[in-house]
DNA sequence: TGGGACGGAATCACCACAGTCTCTG
DNA sequence: TTCAGAGACTGTGGTGATTCCGTCC
C-alpha cells in the first residue's frame, strides 16, 4: 500500500486509508471497538499488551479497495473483500455470484508480524490458520436453499409488513437504505464531486472506460477491478445483508456479511428474542443454531447514538438526492436496440431490406459481425 | 369536511435478437 | 479432459396501458 495524498475525509486519493494512530502509514486493519483504522505496528502497540485490548473487534482491510474493513473472504478469488467490493466483484456474472464467500470473523489475538500478513496462508480476518480451514467452513456453509425459500426469509410475516420495524426503521426504509450502499462510488464522495471522482477512482469500471463497444466478455475479474452494477441479485443480497442492520450507511460499520449467495437463510429475522444490537459475539441460542450454524454471523455492531444519528441524517440526505437513472451496461445492445425496427414501440422482426442493409454493413466491416460502436 | 372526477406523472409490460452462458454428448 | 453444438438466458429502447397521486369542485 502506498501513500499518495490524503483527502479531507481521511481517505487517500487512491482509496488507501492512513493509520488513525500514527497517521504515517497505510492502515491494514480496522478496530470496531475503537472505531479506528490502524497499521500493524500501531495495532501491535495498542492491542498487543493486554487481554482486554486483544479482545477488541478487529478485522482486516479489504484487499480490493484497501479502505474499508473486509467483511467476507472469497475462497475462489482468494481475497478478502468489504461489502461494497464483494457486491461489485461478485455481481459481474452468474458465475462470479456463485463464489462462496465466508463472512470474516474478527482477528483473534495478536497479529504475527507486520510484514507477512494477508499473504497466502494468512488470509485476512482469519481466526482460521489456513485457506484449507476456510474452505472447510465454506463447504459447511454451502447449503443449497431454494430461491423461493430464500425470498421468504426477506419478509418476516408476509401480509403484515406495515407495522414491522426495527430500530425505528421500517423495512421499506431499510430497503432504501441498502440501495444507498449499492451506490458505492457516489456514496463515497460529496454530491458535487461524485461524478468526477468516480472517473478517477473507478477506472476499472467498464462503464467508466467507455470502451464497451462490443458486449464484454465476462472473464473473471481481478480483485482490483470492481464493477458498479445493480442487479436484482445485488438487491436480494443487500436486502438479506442489511435487513436487520441499522448502520447501512457506512461500510466501516460492518463486520458480518451473511450473503444470500452463501445460500444460508438470514437468521436475524427468525430469532424473535434476540436484540438488534450486540456488543460481542453472541452465545449460541437454540433458535439461532437451529436456523443458522454460525451464530457469529448475526452480530450487528453496537453504535453510539452519535454515530447512529449521523448515519441516519446522512441516509436521509442521500435519499432526498437519490436518482434512479438507468445504467447502460452494454453499449452494443443499446446500439442494436436503437436501430431495430419497431411497431408501436415494440421490437419488430427485421424486414428483408433491413437484413440486406445489415449484410452490406457486415461486408463493409470486413466480414466481421461487429456491433457498431457508439 | 369527505368523496368523486380529472389530469399529469410515474411505472410496467411488450417485442426481437445478438451475444453469452450452461448443459449434454 | 477437451470440444462442439443446442438451448436457455440476458439486456437493450420506444410505445401504450396501467397505476398512483395531487388538485379541484
Amino acid at each position: 500500500m502506498l501513500k499518495v495524498s490524503s483527502g479531507e475525509d481521511g481517505y487517500l486519493n487512491n482509496w488507501i486509508h492512513t493509520c488513525d494512530s500514527c497517521q504515517a502509514t497505510a492502515c491494514t486493519l480496522y478496530c470496531h471497538t475503537d472505531s479506528a483504522y490502524l497499521c500493524h505496528d500501531c495495532d501491535k502497540r495498542i492491542h498487543g499488551d493486554n487481554t482486554t485490548a486483544l479482545s477488541h473487534h478487529r478485522v482486516w482491510i479489504c484487499d480490493a479497495c484497501e479502505a474499508a474493513p473486509a467483511a467476507v473472504t472469497c475462497s475462489a478469488d482468494a481475497a478478502s473483500l468489504c461489502i461494497e467490493c464483494d457486491i461489485q466483484v461478485h455481481s459481474v456474472n452468474p458465475l462470479a455470484s456463485r463464489h462462496t464467500r465466508v463472512p470474516i470473523p474478527p482477528i483473534a489475538g495478536q497479529i504475527c508480524s507486520s510484514s507477512n500478513v494477508q499473504q497466502d496462508d494468512q488470509l485476512p480476518g482469519a481466526m482460521f490458520d489456513t485457506k484449507n480451514e476456510i474452505a472447510a467452513l465454506t463447504m459447511e456453509l454451502n447449503l443449497e436453499i431454494d430461491e423461493d425459500e430464500t425470498d421468504s426469509w426477506l419478509f418476516l410475516e408476509p401480509g403484515n409488513t406495515d407495522n414491522q420495524t426495527m430500530n425505528g426503521f421500517t423495512y421499506g426504509e431499510q430497503l432504501d437504505e441498502y440501495v444507498d450502499v449499492v451506490d458505492t462510488c457516489t456514496e463515497s464522495f460529496g454530491p458535487e464531486q461524485s461524478s468526477d471522482q468516480q472517473q478517477l477512482v473507478c477506472v476499472n469500471c467498464p462503464e467508466d472506460s467507455g470502451s464497451d463497444s462490443v458486449v464484454p466478455v465476462q472473464t473473471p475479474r481481478s480483485k482490483n477491478q470492481p464493477l458498479q452494477e445493480e442487479t436484482q441479485l445485488q438487491k436480494q443480497q443487500l436486502h438479506s445483508t442489511y435487513f436487520n442492520s441499522e448502520q447501512s450507511g457506512s461500510k466501516a460499520a460492518f463486520t458480518n456479511y451473511p450473503s444470500s449467495s452463501l445460500r444460508v437463510p438470514m437468521p436475524m429475522i427468525a430469532p424473535a428474542g434476540i436484540p438488534n444490537s450486540f456488543t460481542g459475539f453472541p452465545t449460541t441460542t437454540t433458535t439461532t443454531t437451529e436456523t443458522f450454524p454460525n451464530p457469529w454471523l448475526l452480530i450487528p455492531l453496537q453504535f453510539t447514538s452519535m454515530n447512529r444519528e449521523e448515519k441516519v441524517l446522512r441516509y436521509r440526505e442521500k435519499r432526498k438526492s437519490r436518482k434512479f437513472e438507468k445504467k447502460i451496461r452494454y453499449a452494443s445492445r443499446k446500439a442494436y436496440a436503437e436501430t431495430r425496427p419497431r411497431i408501436k414501440g415494440k421490437f419488430a422482426r427485421k424486414t428483408d431490406k433491413g437484413i440486406e442493409d445489415d449484410q452490406m454493413f457486415s461486408k463493409e466491416d470486413n466480414g466481421y459481425g461487429v456491433v457498431p460502436s457508439l
